[in-house]
DNA sequence: TATGCCGGGAC
DNA sequence: GTCCCGGCATA
């Protein structure tokens, strides 16, 4: 209602922003693979041989050097990273000792050593996937996922089902400490900076109380689903890629557009889920701040029932998204959803569609940042689907999580390819909503409840969450969900 | 009253 | 299959 978010949006500009971003994103991103090479760096500590390891640890080192470039980086953050393992690092004493100039040029090889080193395609081509999400011509194949096999990266971006994840649980796995991070994170809807210093803790405890889980963001824009390992970045990422503009509002949609997250999976897993994502294999679009590259722990476990996330509070601050909200409002978020009476909504998660994916905000999208996209969503809603990724993971189990078979839809070239370089899938999901609630769903629903036709039509309360209508208001109306349009349960923003 | 969306129907 | 809307439940 407030209308657009007017302000802000300037100091945002995308051009600019990739500019420094790419800075400090790749430095983040290296020091966060990093520690993906070796989680919670300082932790592993074992005396001995750390020589690789030392000479990552220098790296974060060097890393500080382009914080003082974006604003956003706290320079608390890359301390935090910074100290610790300087501190701990033994080499840490001779190099002290060291004069400066070699010590400089021992970060600075240290650095090329290890740029050279990481395989993560963010660093290496970084200006390139910075612009242009899309990889290379064939963007089909999984050419993306370096070949490492150390970190994974996905080039930035992690997400697991894709769009079609989106809404969905994964949340599950936040543990216990990180939910409590996210509450906090969102009590601050709009400070990125106190964010990302948060952020910066966040990991920090993340990796220290176990390695193997992960915190990231995941954004939850129809068809983006981009993951961030910094929810700063993930704001960021929203708003300049999905809202397109800054203001007031903004901040606090931007909590709605992303969901956070950690995930640990069974080695197993790992693969099948890259295999599955969609921009994994299609080049993901990075957008313009790489994410860094965040994967799936393969040890740990855990993690119990993911129900436990909370949902920081109803209000629009925190948001569908933060976190684990999400599931915690829904029945089963779980895996196999029995709808006991939600019926079809739980299981098909509501998920929006797909979208925009990080184009650049080019000359088009200023006019209507956030209507283009939108609508581009809306129109993905009904469009085709070209390519269909199949996630079927009938995993009992209850680890990351277990979306129901659900169908993505990847559509590269299509499209206006030239308008959306970067958009490499767009999901139907909005459609494939409608089709499956009421097919799917229904069949499942009637299932669970046989009876000639008891079929209680249950209309399960008005969510909490701002729908379409409510957000965009009815003057404009050819932003809301082609769900909203219809009038059927919004896909935008599901309870 | 405004909103969300089910159920049904037109095309 | 897409799109719309009557009408009800809820806030
Ligand atoms: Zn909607």
């Amino acid at each position: 209602m407030a209308t657009k978010r007017p302000g802000e949006k300037s100091s945002l500009a995308a051009g600019p922003t990739d500019t420094w971003q790419s800075g400090a994103e790749v430095q983040e991103t290296l020091v966060y693979m990093l520690c993906c090479g070796q989680e919670a760096p300082n932790m592993t500590e074992s005396n001995g041989h750390r020589n690789i390891m030392n000479r990552n640890h220098q790296v974060p080192v060097f890393v500080p050097r382009g914080r003082t470039e974006g604003g956003w980086t706290h320079p608390s953050a890359p301390q935090q990273t910074t100290t610790p393992t300087v501190a701990s690092c033994p080499v840490s004493a001779p190099y002290s000792s060291r004069s400066p100039g070699s010590v400089e040029m021992d970060e600075i090889m240290a650095a090329m050593v290890l740029t050279s080193m990481s395989c993560s395609p963010v660093v290496q081509s970084s200006p390139q996937s910075l612009n242009d999400p899309v990889p290379g011509p064939s963007s089909g194949g999984g050419d993306m996922e370096c070949g490492g096999g150390d970190m994974e990266c996905g080039g930035g971006e992690l997400s697991d089902s894709g769009s079609s994840g989106y809404w969905s649980w994964d949340h599950d796995n936040v543990s216990p400490v990180l939910s409590l991070s996210v509450i906090e994170m969102d009590s601050s809807p709009d400070d990125g900076l106190h964010t990302e210093l948060e952020q910066g803790v966040e990991l920090n405890v993340a990796k220290r109380s176990k390695s193997s889980f992960r915190g990231a963001y995941r954004c939850l824009w129809p068809s983006c689903g981009k993951v961030l390992t910094s929810s700063v970045r993930m704001k960021r990422h929203v708003r300049v890629l999905h809202l397109g503009s800054g203001s007031e509002q903004s901040h606090r949609e931007e909590d709605f557009y992303y969901t956070k997250f950690s995930c640990k999976a069974p080695p197993a897993l790992v693969p099948a889920l890259s295999s599955h994502v969609p921009w994994a294999s299609c080049g993901s679009p990075p957008g313009p701040g790489p994410g860094s590259c965040l994967q799936i722990p393969s040890s740990t476990s855990s993690s119990p029932s993911g129900s436990g996330s909370s949902r920081p509070s109803s209000g629009p601050g925190s948001t569908p998204g933060s976190g684990s909200s999400r599931p915690s409002s829904r029945p089963s978020s779980g895996p196999v959803s029995t709808p006991g009476s939600g019926s079809s909504r739980p299981s098909s998660r509501p998920s929006s569609g797909p979208g925009s994916a990080p184009d650049q905000p080019s000359p088009l999208s200023q006019s209507a940042p956030s209507s283009f996209s939108q609508i581009q969503t809306d129109h993905l809603y009904q469009a085709c689907t070209p390519l269909q990724v199949t996630m079927s993971c009938h995993n009992p189990a209850p680890c990351c999580w277990t979306p129901p078979p659900l169908t993505v839809s990847n559509q590269h070239s299509h499209h206006n390819s030239q308008v959306v370089r970067g958009r490499c899938r767009s999901v139907s999901i909005g459609e494939q909503w409608l089709q499956q609630n009421s097919a799917t769903n229904r069949l499942t629903t009637t299932r669970a409840a046989s009876p000639s036709r008891s079929h209680c039509s249950f209309r399960k309360g008005r969510g909490e969450a701002k729908k379409c209508r409510k957000v965009y208001g009815v003057e404009r109306k050819e932003q809301w969900c082609t769900a909203c349009r219809w009038k059927k349960a919004c896909q935008r923003f599901p309870d």
